[in-house]
RNA sequence: GGCGGGAUGGCGAAACUGGCAGACGCAUUGGACUUAAAAUCCAAUGGACCGCAAGGUCCGUGUGGGUUCAAUUCCCACUCCCGCUACCA
């Protein structure tokens, strides 16, 4: 049979055709085998699957194909992220309706899916827009309303003058909006909605003790980081003259309090109102709106004296009290002690502005500082000094002993602080899912009853609005009865952030078409935890921390029994175009279709899982894909060829069986460990290589099962390829439903051990021995060799290492 | 400034537990096939040096030191690059 060329376009449309309709991923319920539950993060429907999407599904599919081929139930599922900001902008540009946009760019990513042949179960596609869905977005947020979970109250916002619109958090880069880089953006207050994600702080922080073992380590220092865990005490000084008016200050070294020389607030402190001057007031408003144009890198620190004095409830010392553009009012009290002696901001300030600098730490084996004569802050614990009656205790223990003090006197308390705040929810936007609460002016703020969920986003709304919300414009939206009184009253017109959708996602899949919860709890517990999770890094804190948020929220609601949602964590590497960044304006974006156009579909996924291991960055090389096609176009010709075996089969027959098991005992491990595919393809090379070689002598039983197994072991990899293969082979249905299979120990085994021998550390020679041939014999062995003789000749062997079966260090002087 | 990751041929990379550095692929060069090209196949390919050749010697994993019979791998110091974060009291 002469081989075949390999025309990947007429293979992949062939098997495109026939499994359309085919739903060989389906999921199954009430299964006797054993689950796995495999999620890439559903995209943002922009309108096309780029190279980086096509890598994250890549790897996901490979273990989910390589699952279901090791006999599990494999859930793997996809949907789409599809509220945003950008179908708004689409909207504005296009005059498109946001809806409209959104669904057409579904329709056109889903179309280059099914083209790469994700093993996706589409039916249980979600899609956040729809309110099938979103209707439980409102519900949860019901939830959290009736638990005290979430709160209004007025909060600062990011506001850009040139789109006259609220911007997230994340929209701000750089202290400008990420439309106008030339444009600061300035802070507004509003009212907003709030989830209480500060109430689950310790939970956050101490799970993650538990996910230790599947979560990438920078993952979850990044978390830690965030939610900021920080031990301290809470201090009342009192203002001097008025004893009844305390400042209370954050600190995490009460020891050092006899050193505070100072009390520094915040420029937007409440208590400033009643403090300062006119002059005072209109500097301190200067320092805010400073600050918020420029939220970034080292300012010059900043202050001013504000008149009065505050006293130290230990010590009874009057100190000043300063206005400092260094303090934050989101952090602590926003109002601290400067101990300048004892720490580096407060010492740069008090240095700057000509304050007393009073050391009370000395180190445990040293001396007091001398002041006038600092350099630098002293930071560590030590010995508190000139301390009054704590002088003399190391600084952990004058801690302990001062909170408690404190505590008491009623003055103050040890505290804790955490550096993560509550999750402001409200979007000043049309395009995401309506909160679901009405404004009454009699009754107040009304929770619409779950039996009017959901709340509909109505269509046909001018988004291009100024400066409010575009829900306000839409009078048959906003005007509603007060659920309560049945009164006129008004909707609330702020939608929820995009994040709340990410947050539950992968619940949904479980149980997606429930009209009555937002999933069977039964199902979930089947389902969770989520085994593999896999995702760019970029998501790290703030989808991977909410959705953490979310589940133990519903786990105390009595809706899911497990406290995580992912066991196991994967964050792929970034995905760079010919060495440089791809962005749409450098214009360099590798998009999916043009791949699946030029390569097809197997070389495409092949491709970014053989240049670079998943975890790193991978540079896209059009030359690199190219080999990658030419390897499978010699994988396809070798199988379709059979040329007849000539000479003594039996030599080539162990040569390619050998190296047959022992390639898929590489991939085996792979797949179970650490999935380093670039060196799995590698192998697979490898093997084609030396069955390119020894093909002509290869016996046809042997070659049959070589046939079978490549197919068998390409499959999670390169699924059209290794079906067409799998046809051609004469078998039937779809490969990657076949067992994987085991690699056969015996045949993968070598005959003898390669020894190399060193002489002092360096080759010299290299001979064959049984395994595990003992010392003394391989010596014996190694001396007969001329060359290892010839390097020890005229010197003395002083010692001989020996490592079993792999090699001999001969020592010579 | 803090935290994390990284630096290996012309390029992407491999070497998993301290044991043959550069697997595999790309690019390049030469050859075969072809009227020609493409495709395909074969061969060479870290550097310097010795040799007519077969072959051989030395150097080489960002830099400098250390531990070891043996270091890309472990330890100390440093340089540069990339991410995230940013006055968190």
């Amino acid at each position: 049979m002469p081989e075949k060329p390999y025309d990947h376009r007429a293979i992949e449309l062939k098997w495109h055709a026939l499994w359309r309709d085919a739903d060989f991923y389906q999921a199954e319920e009430n299964s006797s085998k054993p689950k796995f539950y495999v999620l890439e993060m559903l995209p943002y429907p922009s309108g096309t699957l780029h190279i980086g999407h096509i890598r994250n599904y890549a790897i996901g599919d490979a273990l989910a194909r390589y699952k279901w081929m090791r006999g599990f139930n494999v859930l793997h599922p996809m949907g789409w992220d599809a509220f945003g900001l950008p179908a708004e902008n689409a909207a504005i540009a296009n005059r498109r309706a946001p809806r409209e946009w959104t669904l057409a760019n579904i329709a056109a990513m889903k179309k280059t899916h099914r083209r790469f042949a994700f093993s996706y179960d589409w039916n249980r596609e979600v899609t956040t827009c729809d309110p099938a869905y979103y209707r439980w977005n409102q519900w949860f947020f019901l939830r959290m309303l009736e638990r005290g979970l979430a709160y209004r109250k007025k909060a600062l916002l990011n506001w850009c003058p040139k789109c006259n619109t609220v911007l997230a958090n994340e929209q701000v880069v750089e202290g400008s909006c990420w439309r106008h880089e030339d444009t600061p953006v300035e802070q507004r207050a509003l009212q907003q909605w709030f989830l209480k994600i500060t109430a689950y702080a310790d939970q956050l922080l101490d799970d993650m003790a538990t996910l230790e073992s599947g979560w990438p380590e920078r993952v979850l220092t990044m978390q830690r980081n965030w939610i900021g865990r920080s031990e301290g005490a809470e201090i009342d000084f009192t203002l001097a003259g008025a004893p009844a008016q305390p400042i209370r200050v954050f600190t995490t070294r009460v020891d050092t309090i006899y050193g505070a020389t100072c009390v520094i607030l915040a420029p937007e402190h409440p208590l400033n109102d009643t403090l300062l001057d006119p002059g005072g007031r209109a500097k301190a408003k200067a320092m805010v709106d400073a600050r918020s144009a420029r939220d970034l890198g080292d300012v010059e620190k900043e202050g001013f004296f504000s008149g009065h004095y505050a006293v130290n409830p230990y010590s009874g010392e009057q100190v000043p009290i300063w206005i400092g553009n260094f303090v934050l009012m989101s952090y602590g009290t926003g109002a601290i002690m400067a101990v300048p002696a004892h720490d580096e901001r407060d010492f740069e300030f008090c240095r700057k502005y000509g304050i007393l600098i009073r050391p009370v730490i000395r180190p445990a084996d040293g001396v007091l500082a001398e002041e006038p004569g600092m350099t630098e802050a002293f930071l560590d614990y030590g010995v508190v000094e000139s301390s009054g009656p704590w002088s003399g205790l190391p600084s952990e223990e004058a801690r302990r002993q001062m909170a408690a003090f404190a505590l008491e006197k009623g003055f103050g308390q040890s505290a804790i602080t955490f550096r993560i705040k509550d999750w402001g929810i409200s979007r000043q936007r049309y395009w995401g899912t309506p909160i679901p609460v009405i404004h009454c002016p009699a009754c107040g703020v009304v929770a619409v009853p779950d039996d009017q969920l959901p709340v509909l986003l109505p269509d046909h709304v001018d988004i291009a609005g100024a400066g409010r919300s575009p829900l306000e414009t839409v009078p048959e939206f906003v005007n509603a009865a007060c659920p309560k009184c049945g009164g006129a009253a008004r909707r609330e017109t702020d939608t929820m952030d995009t994040f709340i959708d990410s947050s539950w996602y992968f619940y949904r899949y479980c149980d997606p078409h429930n009209d009555r919860a937002p999933f069977d709890s039964a199902k979930i517990a089947y389902w969770f935890e989520i085994d593999q999770y896999i995702g760019g890094v970029e998501h790290a804190i703030l989808h991977l921390i909410y959705s953490r948020f979310f589940t133990k929220v519903m786990r105390d609601l009595g809706l899911v029994a497990n406290n995580e949602p992912v066991r196991r964590m994967f964050t792929q590497g970034m995905v760079i175009a010919e060495g440089t960044k791809m962005s749409k304006s450098r214009g360099n974006v590798v998009g999916a279709d043009a791949l699946a156009e030029q390569f097809g579909a197997d070389t495409a996924r092949m491709f970014v899982l053989f240049a670079a291991p998943p975890e790193k960055e991978l540079d896209w090389r059009q030359e690199g894909a190219e080999g990658i096609y030419r390897f499978l176009g010699r994988v396809y010709r070798f199988v379709t060829r059979n040329t007849p075996p000539t000479g003594n089969t039996g030599a080539a027959d162990r040569d390619a069986l050998r190296k047959l098991h022992q390639t898929l005992r590489k991939i085996t491990e792979d797949f179970e460990t650490r999935w380093h595919f670039n060196t799995c393809i590698a192998a697979i090379m490898e093997l084609m290589n030396l069955l390119t070689e020894r093909e002509a002598a290869i016996s046809p039983t042997a070659m049959l099962e070589v046939h079978e197994t490549l197919a068998l072991m390409l499959a999670p990899l390169a699924p059209y390829l290794s079906q067409e293969i799998w046809e051609e082979l004469g078998n039937q249905g779809p490969v990657f439903r076949q067992p994987w299979p085991a690699y056969n120990p015996e045949l993968a085994r070598e005959d003898e051990a390669e020894i190399v021998v060193q002489v002092n550390g360096k080759v010299r020679g290299r001979i064959a021995a049984p395994f595990g041939a003992a010392a003394q014999e391989l010596e014996r062995r190694a001396l007969a060799d001329e060359k290892v003789r010839a390097a020890i000749a005229g010197k003395t062997v002083v010692k001989v290492v020996a490592v079993p079966d792999k090699l001999l260090n001969i020592v010579a002087r």
